[in-house]
Formats: structure tokens, C-alpha cells, sequence
RNA sequence: CGCGCGGUGGAGCAGCCUGGUAGCUCGUCGGGCUCAUAACCCGAAGGUCGUAGGUUCAAAUCCUACCCGCGCAA
């Protein structure tokens, strides 16, 4: 089989390589370099570096839609197209480039959370379960027909980055073994109920931001979706501090949300909408991440002290 | 040359501006108290103050260069 693989980030390369190993990949698609980091030094994306590792065809078209590039698809004479956040939507004449058209490797379970940010959003949502959609692409985002559904727990205190690891690798196993009964037509395509429909929008910086009135449960939520981007923060007196991670403890509180009920040599509590959180790892502007209990011990944070906007 | 912060016993910090005795809260080790303790009491060990130069009678502290870590922005 001939085919193309687009996809831009660590999340694609596994299954960049699932993909190399069971078919011939004719050509590799991913977002143009971009400047990152402190020094804003150009960087390839980890599929182009992996690509190329690989010995693969890479192109990273900046404009989708001049007909220019659904030539260029249409020239690899592909049997299918494998598309695993590329992060950007196909045009029609693209899709209709391959035999067999495209297929999409989504991490959800369709039709929840069609969008960029799925993982981050069902972990957000309090979710306990998630999953990996392989499906038929159409013009829509996210909305075409579905072939097969891996579905995955969600840890009470998984973070976004570690189940995107996790999923990252579902996705691979699912093309090697979804992907070639697929070819030979074993995999029924499934409407997808469109009423039952959710979105996964992508995420901002200033979404970190975390609302202490919510109930515990909530910031937990908040906290842990937003690791490793765009990260929870919040402002403890006048600076800014990130929120790693946070640890469910029992315990009802009187006193105002954000307010810090209790901090020594032990941990770090604090008051919510409703309950109470501990603080396990928090980090201070040009610091490094350091334990609720390291933080009081440095004298960042006490008793009394108010967490906010 | 995008803006900014930091590198001090095992941990997290203070001291630097206004050079001259190594500080704080913990941890560790030994001893004590207690039915017990993330409790308390007594004692001890442990630091080339990122690296290399410079100024000075004297540098963690002032100056220069470099290395490393981090926040913002992108």
C-alpha cells in the first residue's frame, strides 16, 4: 500500500512509525517550522525530525487551498492518507487526493470532543474514560464516519501529558491493527450521531487561570488538564505561580475560596468552591517546581494567604 | 542581540544595594521524653557561597566574561 501520513507533533510519531512499518509511506506532511523557545530559534516539528530519521519525503505546504498541494497529493497516486493531528483541516480536494481517501486517528470517543485539544477537554470535563477513534475523514471537523473505537480508563490523577503519551501509542497500535483490516474492507462505516456532538476547542494560555470557587473536584480537574499546556496558574500576593499538579484530600471548609487553610512542613491546603485541595507541586516565577511542603518551607506561601486572580 | 529571574551544607529560602563573625525553616545522625506522633526537648555532623579572572588589607556581597536552570513573550 501506498500512502501519505500528515500529522506535526511528539503525539504523531508513533504512529508515523506504525504507519512506516506496515505500508509504504510515499510522503510525509507536517506544519512549516516554526520559531520556539526562549531564543526564538526556528525548530522542525517531531514528525519532520522522525521523517527524516527515517529516510522519508517531508513537505510542509503553508497554504492548503490553492490547488497547488491537492496536485501534489494526487501525484503520490496514494492509496490512503493517514491524518493524526496534523492541526489543520483538509479541503476537499485534498481528501478526495487518495484511492481510498483519508483517514483520521482521533483521541476521543466520537462524537465527544471533536477538535484540537480532546485529551486536555475530557480530562477538563472530569471524563473517566476515553478513547481512540479511527475514522473516515470528510470536509467537517472531526465529523465523518467512524471505523473503530479503542477506548482507554482515565487515571484520578492522570495528567494531559501523561495520557497524551498513552493515547499517542493506542493511536500506533490502532493503525497496525485497524489500518490493514481497513484495507481489506473488514471495518463498517458508522454515521456518527450528530445531536450527541461536543467540542474541544483549542486551548489559550489564559485558560490555566484557575478558579478557586469551583468545587474540588473541578481544580483537580482544571489543574491536571492543563498539564503540561498551557499549564494551571494562579497568583499567590503578587506573583504568579504554576500549578503542577494538586492531590484530593477529604475536608469540608467555612473559609473563602483560594484561601490557604492550612501550610507546614507537610503540605499546603487550600479552600475551594466546595472541599478542599493540597497543593503537591507548585512553581514560582524564574523557580523550579517544587512540593506544597518545599514551598512554605521557603517562605512562598503561609497560613491565611489568599490564591486568586 | 525579544523582556526578566535564579544558581548559598541533603531540600526550599534569606544574606548581596549599605564588602569584614555562613543565617532561616526543614532533613540527616546521636541522645532524651511519650501509650503514641508529620509532636516536643538536648546535642552533632555537613557549605570550594555555579565557573574563571579583576578591584580591595579583606569579596557570597563590587566589576568583567562564561556555563547551567527557570518565568514571560513568541
Amino acid at each position: 500500500m501506498r500512502t501519505i501520513f500528515f500529522g506535526t507533533p511528539d503525539f504523531s510519531v508513533p504512529a508515523l512509525e506504525a504507519l512506516a512499518e506496515i505500508t509504504n509511506v510515499v510522503g510525509v506532511v507536517c506544519q512549516p517550522d516554526k520559531p520556539v523557545g526562549r531564543g526564538m530559534k526556528v525548530m522542525a516539528p517531531p514528525v519532520k525530525v522522525r521523517a527524516t530519521e527515517l529516510g522519508l519525503p517531508v513537505v510542509q505546504p503553508v497554504k492548503l487551498r490553492t490547488g497547488e498541494f491537492a496536485a501534489w497529493v494526487r501525484e503520490q497516486n496514494a492509496d490512503v492518507a493517514l491524518v493524526i493531528a496534523y492541526g489543520r483541516i483538509l479541503p476537499q480536494d485534498v481528501l478526495d487526493g487518495p484511492r481510498l481517501g483519508c483517514v483520521n486517528v482521533h483521541a476521543s470517543i466520537l462524537p465527544k470532543y471533536r477538535g484540537a485539544a480532546p485529551i486536555t477537554w475530557a480530562i477538563v470535563r472530569g471524563e473517566t474514560e476515553t478513547g481512540i477513534t479511527l475514522m473516515k475523514m470528510d470536509a467537517g471537523m472531526d465529523t465523518g464516519d467512524m471505523l473503530e473505537i479503542t477506548t482507554t480508563p482515565i487515571g484520578e490523577d492522570e495528567t494531559s501529558g501523561e495520557l497524551s503519551q498513552r493515547m499517542s501509542k493506542l493511536g500506533a497500535g490502532e493503525i497496525r491493527t485497524g489500518l490493514p483490516r481497513f484495507f481489506r474492507g473488514e471495518l463498517e462505516p458508522r454515521p456518527q450521531d450528530h445531536s450527541l456532538a461536543t467540542t474541544a476547542p483549542i486551548l489559550g494560555k489564559e485558560m490555566g487561570l484557575i478558579d478557586w470557587s469551583q468545587p474540588a473536584e473541578r481544580v483537580h480537574d482544571h489543574v491536571r488538564g492543563m498539564n503540561p499546556w498551557p499549564m494551571a496558574f494562579s497568583r499567590a500576593s503578587t506573583e504568579r505561580v504554576i500549578i503542577h499538579r494538586t492531590k484530593k484530600v477529604a475536608g469540608e471548609t467555612t473559609r473563602a475560596p483560594g484561601e490557604v487553610i492550612l501550610a507546614d512542613k507537610t503540605r499546603v491546603i487550600v479552600a475551594c468552591g466546595r472541599g478542599v485541595i493540597a497543593i503537591d507541586r507548585v512553581q514560582r516565577e524564574g523557580k523550579k517546581p517544587v512540593t506544597g511542603a518545599e514551598w512554605f518551607l521557603g517562605r512562598g506561601i503561609r497560613e491565611g494567604d489568599r490564591l486568586g486572580a
